[in-house]
DNA sequence: AAGGCGGGGCA
DNA sequence: TGCCCAGCCTT
């Protein structure tokens, strides 16, 4: 194996000259490394940059997103996906304000006792902030070590083969440097489709690249197909009002808002979906519109949604299955609520 | 150890 | 339009 002082002094050569000017890596604020790091999980710069700027103007400091509510944080991170990770920095915020002083806990070991805190923004947190020399490994650096190593292992299952490497290369003078590097040599450099191996200066040490095989890592196995759905909202509507609920835990889209939902293995005929309205609001309702189908992937699931315009009878009574439901004056009050992105969607299309 | 959890970008 | 990305929590 190459020296390792040499890959690393080499990320760390090429990341002076080629890193991006971005707005974490001008603190060791760890309230805002914190923010960064959970918003960059499984986020590119580019879509968490404007997230970062929000988030750290609503809530200058730890103790501003502790007093928010749930509803406020979630509404933040409307539209950035994996909404656990709002809840949990959410959670967070309150156990470090509750029980820490509002300080940070300042070593790797403590800071993975934190909800939404794992192995990777613990090691993030604790070398960029206070210098421990412990290493990040994130995709990037999953990415960047398979092709270096050639490494043939699963990187679904071979994680700690991963951090016993990545930790061989960290320079304990400069950690947290070298591992905003060889995340951002990752990210820019090698590429998860066509690097340009041409320009790397990490070329003849690659051995993936010397095989030509540098398209064939990170070697992971395969991700399950996913699961179709079939979602019949019920949007019901009383001149000005409109209904929408919360979503349950145990789903996706924990906490946030959307419409009475009727779900089923396959999409219904309207006199059926009529018909089990009927039943779920004790009396008959007038289907005033029927949306075109919107179709909506997630990683792991395909929605097929289709919106039922409904105004319901005046009595309507609002069965268990309905329960939570809340009744908006008019549909622009929607706009204070945290929804998925198809949600708001549809309110464009069919209400602004 | 395995399964669940978003949404945007790019070929 | 279909495929790719990937950290943490729960079970």
């Amino acid at each position: 194996m190459v020296e390792p002082s040499e890959i690393s002094a080499g990320i760390l050569q090429w990341y002076e000259k080629f890193k991006r000017d971005l707005p974490w890596r001008k603190t060791t604020d760890p309230y805002k490394i914190w923010l960064s790091e959970i918003i960059l999980q499984q986020t590119r710069v580019n879509q968490g940059l404007p997230y970062y700027h929000k988030f750290t103007e609503l809530f200058p400091d730890i103790y501003a997103l502790s007093a928010a509510s749930e509803k406020e944080v979630l509404k933040a991170w409307e539209g950035l996906g994996y909404y656990s990770r709002a809840r949990n920095l959410h959670q967070c915020a309150k156990i470090i304000c509750e029980k820490h002083g509002g300080f940070f806990p300042n070593s790797y070991q403590k800071l993975l006792d934190l909800p939404g805190i794992g192995p990777y923004t613990a090691a993030a947190i604790a070398s960029f902030c206070y210098n421990e020399p412990v290493a990040v490994v994130d995709g990037n650096v999953f990415r960047v070590l398979a092709r270096l190593y050639a490494i043939d292992a699963d990187i679904r299952v071979s994680q700690k083969l991963f951090r016993e490497i990545a930790q061989q290369l960290i320079p304990h003078d400069t950690p947290g440097t070298f591992n905003q590097a060889i995340m951002e040599f990752g990210a820019l450099q090698c590429t998860p489709q066509s690097p340009d191996c041409g320009s790397c200066p990490l070329q003849v040490h690659c051995l993936a690249r010397k095989a030509g095989k540098q398209d064939r890592y990170p070697v992971k196995s395969p991700a399950k197909k996913a699961r179709k759905r079939y979602f019949h909202y019920l949007v019901l509507t009383q001149d000005e009002n409109i209904y929408m609920r919360p979503r349950p835990s145990g789903d996706i889209w924990q906490g946030l808002y959307d419409f009475p939902l009727i779900e089923k293995e396959e999409f219904m005929k309207d006199d059926d979906l009529l018909h089990a309205a009927e039943q779920l609001l004790s009396g008959p309702s007038i289907l005033q519109d029927v949306s075109a189908v919107y179709e909506h992937q997630l990683s792991h699931q395909k929605l097929h949604v289709r919106f039922y315009r409904l105004k319901p009878h005046k009595n309507m009574k609002l069965s268990d299955l309905m329960d939570n439901l809340i009744c908006l004056d008019n549909p622009e009050q929607a706009g204070s609520l945290p929804k998925p992105v198809l949600i708001t969607r549809y309110l464009n299309e069919h209400f602004f």
